[in-house]
RNA sequence: GCGGUCGUAGCUCAGUCGGUAGAGCACCUGGUUGUGGUCCAGGACGUCGCGGGUUCAAGUCCCGUCGAUCGCCCCA
């Protein structure tokens, strides 16, 4: 069996920054949440899709250097000498410009408005850190229509993660929405161009404070004190009715803004609300935005769930006009930080609930049959690989397997308990 | 890209003023014949991240390098 002193070479494997994995016993956990995850989306009616790990390069098309050092790319280690061109693939960092081109490519064979989820891997070339990987698990949903997409879809996106969330377990959770067309449309009419780099200030406002966005708008950005305090009183205040619309812009997002609230009374008290402050790094969000915060996990500062609405998903594949709105579940961020406060319990390391057990070779027949007509009966079982008696109930003990069969007495263990009686496999239930 | 911290057994770590490695957990075997979690006894497991330097002697000191980790930048 083990073989002697003659040393094996073998090469010792480093953890991969940035790359998680799991043992078992969560990797179990995780199968579940992502399980109730599906099962809400679905409730709603929305399908699911899944599109390749890379894109053309082409399609997921920088926007700018900062973006562009994150992604990966594809290639061969051996390269064909006449094909030393240019990496052709890469890997998508996120769900939506996939989606965007699905859409564009699939345009004819889709019905819209187009509702449709997304549960896969994406891949980002960041420097790795507390609930930030390199490889990652999102959700996605999206709803995609042709033209015009009604208002009401950015309430119902929004109501269905909070659903998606709550079904985790995983205290409380906490919406908070907003909507960019009243901060732009404040900055349009007090002719501030650079609405970038205010927006981005803004979305730091709660990290490093209200004094210092002052300042910042201030000496970097060059508004007058006026300006600065209408903005700042725009985003920190609480009343949206209140709001003083100085033009279209303003006064379309206050509109949007509390129609979406309105619909998401129905969910629980403080479950979403709006909050100006949030205004999404993102330049492609032109409506709703959203994040999410947990707020049984203070060690959780970022947003678990976050997205918006985009006027135009696919033009730049496709000449249609194609409005979506989305928000995507961080899962493995999600999943990942609470695991490392302590709050996921561990699973069981099998999904078997019956360990049928060999105590003599001439019960091999005997402890087959038994764990067949169990499967039958849609109870997960395995059977046992050999050994000694008192190994394998170890190896039960082990596993997290809740029940140990007997097969020539007919009597099944509790583990647990330790109680032992008498069972029949056809009518048996754990 | 920048800064802090850290690399010793599978894991968590100890290793005193430099004298060529230790604990706990995990793993394997046993404590008699067909019953786990406790306990007891025994066993296996280390190029002390890698390279160089100082020294009679380096896990320990110096330099470099790689990796990890936390934070910054950024974050679709």
């Amino acid at each position: 069996m083990s073989e002697k002193k003659d040393k094996k070479k073998i090469y010792k494997p480093k953890p991969i920054s940035g790359f998680p994995e799991w043992l078992p016993e969560y990797r179990a956990v995780e199968l579940q949440w992502l399980d109730k995850i599906r099962a809400v989306f679905e409730s709603y009616g929305f399908c699911s899709i899944e599109t390749p790990a890379v894109e053309e390069l082409e399609v997921i098309a920088a926007k700018g250097e900062d973006v562009d050092k994150e992604i990966y790319v594809l290639d061969r280690l051996q390269a064909d000498e006449d094909n030393k061109k240019d990496a052709r693939l890469a890997l998508h960092f996120d769900q939506t410009v996939p989606l965007a081109r699905y859409v564009a490519q699939h345009f004819d064979g889709l019905t819209f408005p187009f509702k449709r989820y997304q549960m896969q891997k994406v891949w980002r070339g960041e420097r790795p850190q507390m609930g930030r990987m390199r490889e990652f698990l999102q959700c996605d949903i999206d709803v995609i229509n042709v033209d015009h997409l009604p208002i009401h879809f950015d309430a119902e996106v929004a109501a269905i993660c909070y659903e998606a969330l709550a079904s985790l377990d995983i205290g409380r959770v906490q919406l908070r929405v907003s909507n960019r067309k009243i901060l732009l449309g404040l900055l349009e009419a007090l002719n501030i161009e650079d609405t970038i780099k205010v927006t981005s200030f803004i979305d730091k406002l709660e990290k490093i404070g209200r004094d210092e966005v002052e300042r910042v708008l201030n000496e970097d950005v060059g508004l007058e004190t006026d300006q600065i305090s209408q903005i700042l009183d725009l985003v920190t205040s609480k009343d949206l009715a209140a709001i003083d619309a100085k033009n279209d812009t303003m006064k379309e997002g206050v509109e949007e803004l509390s129609f979406v609230m309105k619909q998401l009374e129905t969910l629980p008290a403080d479950a979403a609300i709006a909050d100006l402050t949030i205004v999404r790094g993102l330049d492609y969000y032109t409506g709703t935005v959203y994040e999410t915060q947990l707020l049984d996990v203070p060690e959780f500062t970022g947003s678990v769930c976050s997205g918006g609405r985009y006027d135009d998903l696919a033009g730049s594949y496709i000449n249609k006009h194609l409005p979506g709105v989305g928000i995507s579940i961080g899962f493995s961020r999600l999943f990942d930080v609470l695991r490392q406060n302590g709050k996921i319990e561990a699973g069981p390391s099998s999904p078997a609930k019956v360990l049928v057990v060999l105590p003599a070779e001439d019960q091999r027949e005997a402890m087959n049959s038994v764990a067949q007509t169990l499967r039958k009966n849609g109870i997960n079982t395995e059977t046992a690989h050999g050994g000694k008696l008192k190994k394998q109930i170890a190896y039960a003990e082990k596993k997290g397997i809740p029940y140990v069969w007997f097969p020539a007495d007919g009597q099944v263990k509790d583990m647990a308990s330790g109680e032992q009686s008498d069972a029949d496999p056809e009518s048996w239930k754990p």
